[in-house]
DNA sequence: TCACAGTGACTTTTT
DNA sequence: GTCACTGTGA
């Protein structure tokens, strides 16, 4: 079969090296790629060509990667060169051992209809198999058997130990491993640790997927676990010699998991694990500029622990990296949400920008800022939504009637609204249950009538009701399984997409159901309650799940798609319109596969990045996660570092990260209020008044002088430019002012003291007209002490607030 | 069984 | 500063 045209425009868009590894066959392949060398084209481009070239199944390729998104995108980009790659398996890890355990679920011992158990359900679960733990003692637990499954090792695994140190912790493990057996459930670590259990006792199924996947491959192979790595060797058959062609695509200066069990040594040992491996080494770079490569190189170079690569720029030179130095994180998210504004009124767009941070924390002052500034954004992969009650309460719902042995689930509704049944009588359904492995609701049929009246009544009503619901869905018990494996037909296709299984015009979606429980539940009015009382906005949040679920249809199998969609990808909240003009807000490890044209990375502090505790090759993670930053940024990068920060309610003062004078002298243009201690720490004050030779890349109206950066020289030595980044030429020429109010504060020795003496009347946005009562200078600082007519009193710091405080001409 | 108020602990990072 | 947990009182 010819290529087709796009596949052969595509091939001609590749460098040797890519070309290379798309057309590499027979041996296992390992495709080192650094960042932005253009690996997801690789891997596309290889499905298609597989395809088209070399007459491949497209049923028979299967292609992990570890996020939602990134899976989408791989296949939408592999279909819109070959249309027939819509019928591979293009998945995340997660979903992908989601969809085999379905499908195996009796060899698995897992209900066919299992949903997915998140954090909180594995602790709560904990706390019921191991009564007497306290909740945060749960948690460490919950902690320790993610971590134990993400390396595959059973609860009477030998080796526990390397888990966890706690001589209880195997017998929680146990107890807890059991009862989620016989809730038919699992948790995230189950859907890779059991299909390589399932592989490993069951040659046939073993043999079926050798034969049915004849090319496997995985992206960003770095943050792969030791389970995922197991689930790989089984699945490829490479110990049996199954023949299967075996591609990984890694980057191990980016590898930022390895809390969460990823190992390194996965893509260190490929070549030992599959023998006769290929190397190909992606090094040329076609995403940032060679300014911000640089920074990125300058940075990783710190680390000990890598391979080893040097990523060459194929764009141009750039503008260097801007360090800006801030008092606080308000000055922080005002500076950023300023930067931004003033490069959309020169034309650009908000979605060229991305703010990155450490925690999610971090985004709440973003976000406010941003309401304020009417600046449009999204939060991508906040859990905020799924974490709220009334959405776990309504889901709980769900899974329950996709699954009524789910007793984590039970219990979180089967008294909401209030139907007098205690954890009392909870405990007694569920013992009941399990006694005489019956379901939930058939177990509390049996027991209402041995109730006290108020929770037998209570009951009846609440089981009636799941009944009615479970008929809605054409009844659980239904069979659709036609376990014949591959190659006759393609039942995966379903599985594989949301939005295409909408039915056309049907009212009859699963969006109605989903109402329905709300109102019927109770559930409706009981949240309502709390809209009224505390103006939550509950209510709506439940109608904004119908909205979703809309999308899938009225059956057990929407069912547990949309539950699937929900569990497996929490961080795609936002499915709405990608092409939204905003900004993005996001944490460092959530950028991972992604990039922008303008990137700020914020929050560069000792203690919150790096983290306080972090040292040896925790930190060295950190600089890896610090060099993912830099290298999502395709033209601009801007990072922020503030002098103190609020955290519990305290203002901390903080030092700058150590990764910034690790970086070097040269890397950066330092703005703002430069910390003498980090000066000196990198070059012994290289910021000579000559160093600003490089000036030139900035004036070219991208932010001219005075529009950010104020000209005025602050501290007089070394004639450096100061930050003040508000819109100075709102202040008109300084000679206006001087002489009257520098003697109204003939003590104070500060280049603002001019501009900002005693008396000076001001306007503030927020706080209207006041007069400054009080001046003086404390570290350096030159503070302000304004008396507003509206009787308060507000400190603020000219040299970084001039924006929000405006002089006014007398 | 529930509602409230006071107290303590707390922030990684995610499928 | 915020949230979740605990104990008290109705």
């Amino acid at each position: 079969m010819p290529a087709t045209p796009e596949l052969q425009k595509y091939l001609s868009l590749l460098n040797p090296e890519q070309k290379q590894a798309v057309e590499h066959e027979d041996s296992p392949l390992l495709i080192l790629a650094g960042a932005g060398s253009g690996k997801t084209r690789v891997i596309t481009t290889k499905i298609a060509w597989l395809i088209s070239e070399k007459n491949v199944d497209p049923r028979s390729i299967l292609a992990v990667t570890f996020t939602k998104k990134a899976a989408n995108e791989m296949r939408e980009r592999a279909q819109a060169m070959e249309p027939s790659a819509e019928e591979s398996q293009i998945r995340t890890f997660h979903s992908f051992g989601a969809y085999f355990l379905r499908r195996y679920a009796e060899a698995a011992g897992v209900d066919k209809n299992f949903t997915v158990y998140d954090d909180d359900d594995m602790v709560t679960l904990i706390q019921k198999s191991t009564p007497g733990l306290k909740k945060s003692e749960a948690a460490s637990y919950a902690h320790s058997i993610a971590l134990a499954k993400d390396y595959c090792l059973p609860p009477d695994s030998l080796r526990l130990g390397e888990v966890s140190s706690d001589p209880l912790f195997a017998e929680v493990y146990a107890a807890y491993q059991k009862r989620l057996r016989s809730t038919g459930n699992v948790d995230f670590g189950d859907l890779i640790m059991l299909p390589v259990q399932v592989l490993a006792e069951n040659a046939n199924i073993a043999r079926q997927m050798h034969y049915r996947y004849r090319v496997i491959m995985v992206d960003e192979y770095q943050d792969s676990n030791v389970a995922q790595f197991l689930f790989l060797k089984a699945l490829s058959g490479v110990d049996q010699d199954s023949g299967t062609y075996v591609c990984v695509v890694g980057d191990d200066d980016q590898s930022i998991y390895k809390f969460r069990g990823a190992e390194v040594q996965n893509i260190l040992n490929f070549q030992k694990e599959f023998p006769g491996t290929q190397l190909i080494r992606l090094e040329r770079n076609y995403r940032s500029t060679s300014a911000i490569l640089n920074a990125a190189n300058c940075v990783i170079k710190n680390n000990s622990d890598r391979l080893g690569k040097t990523l060459s720029a194929e764009r141009g030179d750039g503008k260097k990296p801007d360090l800006i130095f801030l008092p606080n994180q308000d000055d922080e998210a005002a500076f950023c949400a300023e930067l931004i504004k003033k490069q959309v009124k020169k034309g650009g767009t908000y979605s060229d920008w991305a703010i990155l941070y450490r925690t999610n924390a971090q985004s709440l002052v973003f976000e406010s800022e941003f309401l304020h500034k009417r600046i449009p954004y999204q939060v991508v992969g906040t859990l905020k939504f799924y974490e709220r009650e009334e959405i776990k309460d309504l889901l709980a719902f769900l899974a329950l009637l996709a699954n009524s042995k789910d007793e984590i689930a039970f219990r979180r509704i089967v008294n909401k609204p209030a139907r007098g049944l205690g954890p009392t009588s909870q405990d007694k359904i569920i013992d009941a249950a399990k006694e005489k492995s019956q379901d939930l609701i058939t177990a509390s049929k049996e027991l209402a009538p041995s109730l006290s009246k108020k929770a037998r009544e209570g009951l009846e009503k609440f089981s009636t009701l799941v009944d009615s619901f479970k008929e809605k869905l054409g009844d659980s018990t239904a069979a659709s399984a036609s376990d014949d494996s591959a190659a006759s037909s393609n039942p995966d296709a379903s599985n594989d997409s949301d939005a295409d299984t909408v039915p056309a015009n049907s009212k009859q979606n699963l969006g109605t159901l989903v109402e329905e429980i709300m109102q019927k539940s109770g559930l409706e009015e009981y949240h309502q309650a709390d809209d009224e009382i505390s103006g939550t906005q509950r209510v709506a949040n439940m109608q904004e799940l119908a909205n979703n679920a809309s999308l899938y249809p009225l059956s057990m199998d929407g069912l547990l798609e949309f539950l699937d969609s929900i569990e497996l990808d929490r961080t795609l909240a936002s499915q709405e319109d990608q092409s939204l003009d905003r900004v993005t807000l996001i944490t460092l490890h959530n950028t991972k596969g992604l990039e922008f044209k303008r990137v700020i990375i914020t929050g560069l502090e000792q203690g919150i990045f790096p983290r306080a505790d972090k040292s040896g090759p925790e930190l060295e993670e950190e600089r890896r996660l610090f060099y993912v930053g830099i290298t999502r940024a395709q033209d601009e990068l801007y990072i922020t570092s503030c002098a103190a920060r609020r955290m519990y309610g305290r203002t901390e003062f903080m030092q700058p990260s150590v990764f910034l004078q690790e970086a070097g002298a040269d890397t950066f243009r330092l703005l703002g209020n430069v910390p003498p201690s980090f000066e000196r720490a990198i070059n012994g004050g290289f910021l000579g008044g000559a160093d600003f030779g490089d000036e030139g890349d900035y004036g070219d109206g991208e932010y001219s002088d005075g529009d950010f950066y104020d000209d005025t020289p602050q501290y007089g030595q070394q004639g450096r430019r100061s930050n003040a980044y508000g819109a100075s030429s709102n202040f008109g020429a300084s000679s206006n002012f001087g002489a009257s109010s520098a003697s109204a504060a003939p003590k104070i020795k500060h280049p603002l003291a001019k501009k900002y003496g005693l008396g000076q009347a001001v306007y503030h946005d927020d706080y209207g007209y006041g007069q400054i009562a009080k001046a003086e200078v404390r570290d350096g600082e030159y503070v302000i002490h304004v008396q507003f007519q509206n009787g308060g009193t507000k400190k603020f710091l000219p040299a970084y607030q001039a924006a929000q405080l405006m002089r006014v001409e007398e």
